[in-house]
Formats: structure tokens, sequence, C-alpha cells
DNA sequence: GAGATATGTCAACAACACTGACATAAATCC
DNA sequence: GGATTTATGTCAGTGTTGTTGACATATCTC
């Protein structure tokens, strides 16, 4: 079902509300740069719903890409995750990948373990501390990786195109901002990551 | 555990890799307007994984923020998704609420039937088509609605307070960009969505 | 050697999604 | 006005991904 299923005339609910409601469809009036609701006294300024659902909308589809391969090879999206950041940081550790993805240990190891077993993720010993235990893409598991890295990154290349490549640097920055202040700094050092070896 | 978990002199993985990286912590050059990656023949494009982890990143502590909240509830994201739309929505129908969440009507139920029976959504038999169950707030679902997207909002203003609000708009017409295409009227058709009441 | 740290593992459970099947009421089509 | 379609509700079973709590092992640090 889809938008065939869509009622009311306008495909909007059916409360009565007068006019004030453009009509919608191919002008954006929230989009547009109209003036931020203002802050006055009592009122405490209203909050930016478009922004928050266009964050919902816009990260609903950009992980609904890869589930279709994801799903050919058994796995989900945790286990898109984890195979994203160790391709991309090789040597990470456990440690290090559970501050990444908060979550508990025993949620790692269950989807780490099914990719360590089929051959897409290796472990090594680190060598300074023999306690860590070094992750990284087998060829087949980067393979993977990229994949799916290619299929989001073609939905951002054609966003900027639309909205113009001058916009990546604030679309990046606003989504930095977003981010708890504190982990800021982590996080640029992982983006700051090396593009690891160049083959696909 | 948190950055105290953190090992490896730079915080960052043990992989030798000599120069080539600045030292991070405070510049953040993928951030600053480099020159996107060149498109040059054979070689596809390197896709934006900065923004992809930004996504990541942002997406997951846009959402952790009203979880303390719902806990208090009992409620968990689905909740909090459900009450979210309604509210913004009064007079949504299951089909429409589905169409937005895009999960099965049997998961929505579950979810719904406790918004319903603890008081926070009331239903109403649509007038034109008699099928239809309007869905709105109750005042105390408005209530608490809205003091979740008091919270994210917050996290949405500072944001753009840190990154200058004449990002407003490019920030929106990104994130518009990322969606998909055959669904973007129907984004923007909800996004014009009257302020509902404005009563708190 | 004592204690802290990094990892691994077992067991139980919870939230949230899915499929498939079936039921009811109301609208629409012919 | 009966057949069909649509909108919703519900039962039952399952899968993924998260949680807690407890405990084990290897290794590092002091």
């Amino acid at each position: 079902m889809n938008e065939a299923a869509r009622n009311s005339a306008t495909g909007k609910p059916s409360t009565e509300k007068p006019s004030t409601m453009p009509s919608a469809t191919g002008t954006r009036p929230a989009l547009a740069d109209a003036a931020p609701p203002a802050a006055n006294e009592d009122r405490p300024e209203v909050p930016a719903y478009d922004l928050m659902e266009l964050l919902f909308f816009a990260y609903r589809d950009f992980v609904a890409d890869p589930d279709r391969i994801l799903a050919e090879y058994g796995f989900g999206r945790a286990h898109h995750r984890v195979l994203h950041f160790v391709d991309r940081n090789p040597g990470l550790t456990i440690a290090e990948l559970l501050d990444i993805l908060r979550i508990t240990k025993q949620s790692l190891n269950r989807v780490l373990k099914e990719l360590i077993e089929q051959g897409y993720i290796a472990q090594r010993t680190g060598t300074s501390d023999r306690r860590h235990r070094l992750l990284s893409c087998t060829p087949s598991g980067r393979r993977l990786a990229r994949r799916l890295a290619a299929l989001q990154g073609r939905r951002l290349r054609r966003a900027l195109d639309e909205v113009g490549p001058e916009l990546r640097g604030p679309a990046g920055r606003f989504l930095l901002a977003l981010i708890e202040p504190g982990e800021r700094d982590a996080v640029s050092r992982l983006l700051a990551a090396p593009a690891a070896t160049d083959e696909p």
C-alpha cells in the first residue's frame, strides 16, 4: 500500500483548518528561508518541527538502502554498522567499537561473532597490548562494506548535486553540531580516518 | 565505560599510518570546504564517508534525548514516533500513520493500543468515511508530545545557533534531498502541517 | 603478587519489527 | 442489492537487536 492509500482530498488529515495552509505540493514554505519563529518573552520559541521530521524521514530512507543487499547475506543493520566502522578503521578494538555503537558488549558480540565466523571480519591480537583484539575486514568483508557504502554514497551525492555541492560543508557542520558536544572530538577523529586501502 | 576506556595514544586505532593524518582534535579537515573528491574517469568517486557517519552519530544523539523521559512512562521510541505524528497531525488515520512510519499494522497496533489505553491518544470515527479512525492526542498526550519535542527542539536550536541560523534553510533542503524522490511531496505536505493548537 | 583492564560467554528478558491468517464494518461498483 | 474492495482489528508465531547480571580468562600495571 502506498500513495494510493491516501484519502481525504488534499492528502492531509481531515481536521477543519480553514485557510492558513498553503496548498503544499510544489511550494515548500517550511524550507524556504522563512524567518525562524521569533522567540519573544513568554513564548519559549516554537521547536523546529520541520527539521525533526526531515531528520526522521531522511534517516529512514538512508538506512533502508542497504537492507536489500544485507538480506541476501542474512545480515541486518547491526552487521552493517560493525562492518562499516571496521572497514573505515582497520585495527579498531572492541572497546572503541563499543564506544562508537553505544551498545553492550553482549549485543556486539553476537553480530561480530557471525561476521567473523562467516569470514567478513578478522581479528588479530594487539602487539603493544596483547589483550586487545584488533579488528579488520577480510577482502570479502571489505567488498561488502564498500558495496553498501557505495549505495549510501550515491544517495548522498545525488542529494548534494540537487542542493548544490557548496552545501556539503554546511551540511556536515550542521550534523556535527547536532552531536553531543562532549562527543564531537571523538567523532572528528574518526571522520579523519584514512581512506584505508584504495582497492575496491 | 566512556572516554577513559580509550587506549592507544591518539585515541585512534593502532594501524601504522605514517603521516597524512592531521592531529585531529580541534581542526576538522573533513568539514572544512575541502574540495569534494574529484570524480575522474575510471575511479567512480569516493563516497561521502564523513556525511554517512555524521548522519549516524547525529541521529544517534538526536533520538537518545527523549529516551529518559519515555522510560518514566514505560514507553519506547516507537511510542514517541506515534505520539509525535499524531500530535502534529490531529485527525491522522491509521493508514496515513502506517505510511509515515513504514511499519506493519500489527507493529503499530501494539504501541497504539497502549497509548490509547493509557489515555494519551484518542480515536474517533471518521464522518465522511466511517471506516476511518481519526487519531488525536488527549491533553496529556499533547503535553508529553510537546515535552519531547521541546527536548529535540533545544538540540536543533543549539546546533543552528552554532552553525549560524542562515543554515536552517540549507540544512532542511539537504535533508529533504536525501529522501526518496517519490516520497518528497508526501513529506512536504506533512511538514506544512499546521501548528495545531498553540496551547502547551 | 594484587588489582585493574579487555575481552568472551551463558542465560534470561524486552522492545520492536516481521509474516500469515482471519474477522468485521463500511464504502463502492455494477 | 449483492459482490468486491477498503480500512481496521486481532491472534499466533518468529527474528533481530537491544538489555541486565553473573562469571571466566588473559594480560597489563603497580
